[in-house]
DNA sequence: GAAAAAAACTACTGGTCAGTAGATGTGAAT
DNA sequence: ATTCACATCTACTGACCAGTAGTTTTTTTC
């Protein structure tokens, strides 16, 4: 159950590997059917048990639309945190590589991300507000490396931070159109992805 | 009911605006709390009537939403075709234009493009094909517009007609934060797209 | 291996909702 | 006024589904 951080023990890896799977069919089936019309049922059948073991590891249905959307907002801020604090050449670099990261992370979960952007409006107003705060810190951090880029004169200087928020919208329309199966490659998608960052920002 | 072009007369035109109110209250409901999860019950009431009066002018619950969608795309895809087909200096001011119209029709119907875009795949197999076809439609003519362009050295020579993709995505990313109540006015909004899909084309 | 505890299941309920059958009202035509 | 045509409503059904009570199966403990 998210939110409970237990020692560890073979009992809870037990625990916390089948709340995960839970999740993960959870995440796909919303994906594809949308959280509203998919049941509790269907989720259960495709995991091969039945809906009263999904309540035991999760409140209700929306404790579990709760847990998918926290991966597809948290592990994007994880990763930009995680970047920022690095070392880097100049703004450029490191604006670059802070694309590159995250759009590696919304690629290999789309279906998180899709679910999470879709059907956040479902959650209950603690949740709601909770992820946003997550999602606005996103921006907020972004809008910031730019305007310090402006600042050190790397980027255009006519560039307003708020193209922090077009960055955003360019990452996260990635997965309307990407597929795996598709004709281009996670790597060419992302490499476009860094050049069109890099373009909005005026870097070059 | 959408499809059906008779000759005009007063009794078609009342038709025909009662048919434009249920998709106006239906897509409003619908923006609000998804199309699943909004009952005809719901929308009936808004409008003052009971749900057997929208199944005189709508065959089920699916076909409101594909008339929503209808408007959705269609209306930003004529304006496309409608400005190409204009007179214009050059291939920046016209990718300039069409950016500006096809964002201030996003704008002035954002409720239709967010119904549009989360819930497309509750349509039927054919309405869900026919729109998508649009759709690309309208991707593959600023593809075409961006082609142009770089051939005729207005945009850099490096670009690649896919960042019609990402423009879209720019275009299509207004309505999840842009709020006719919040600080920045529908205009700056619009001249900020404009100057982000130049700077994506390579145009300065 | 028996008893206790934990995990998962069967079977149900109460409420909701898309869609419909048939009644009722309303205005136009004779 | 009576009939007809049309628009809208009342009242219902059958299916579905989140969530639960209580039983059975499995695992752990002694």
């Amino acid at each position: 159950m998210p939110g409970k951080a237990s020692k560890p023990s073979i009992k809870n890896e037990f625990t916390a590997f089948k709340t995960n799977r839970i999740v993960e069919v959870a995440s796909h089936l919303f994906y594809e059917r949308g959280y509203s019309s998919c049941t509790l049922d269907h989720v259960a059948e495709r995991l091969g048990v039945t809906k009263p073991f999904l309540y035991s590891y999760f409140k209700n249905k929306e404790a579990i639309l709760a847990a998918i959307c926290e991966v597809g907002i948290s592990e994007s801020l994880s990763v930009l945190e995680r970047t920022l604090a690095g070392e880097h050449a100049d703004h450029r670099a490191l604006l670059a590589e802070v694309v590159r990261q995250v759009g590696r992370i919304v690629i290999d979960r789309q279906e998180y991300v899709v679910v999470y952007q879709r059907e956040m409006k479902h959650l209950s107003a603690k949740d709601h507000e909770r992820i946003l705060r997550l999602r606005h810190s996103f921006d907020h951090q972004i809008a910031e490396l730019i305007r310090e880029g402006v600042e050190a004169g790397e980027f255009r200087e006519d560039t307003d931070s708020f193209v922090a928020v077009w960055i955003g919208g360019l990452i996260s329309w990635i997965p309307t159109w990407y597929s795996p199966q598709g004709q281009k490659s996670a790597a060419d998608v992302i490499d476009q992805l860094v050049d069109a960052a890099m373009r909005l920002a005026g870097a070059e």
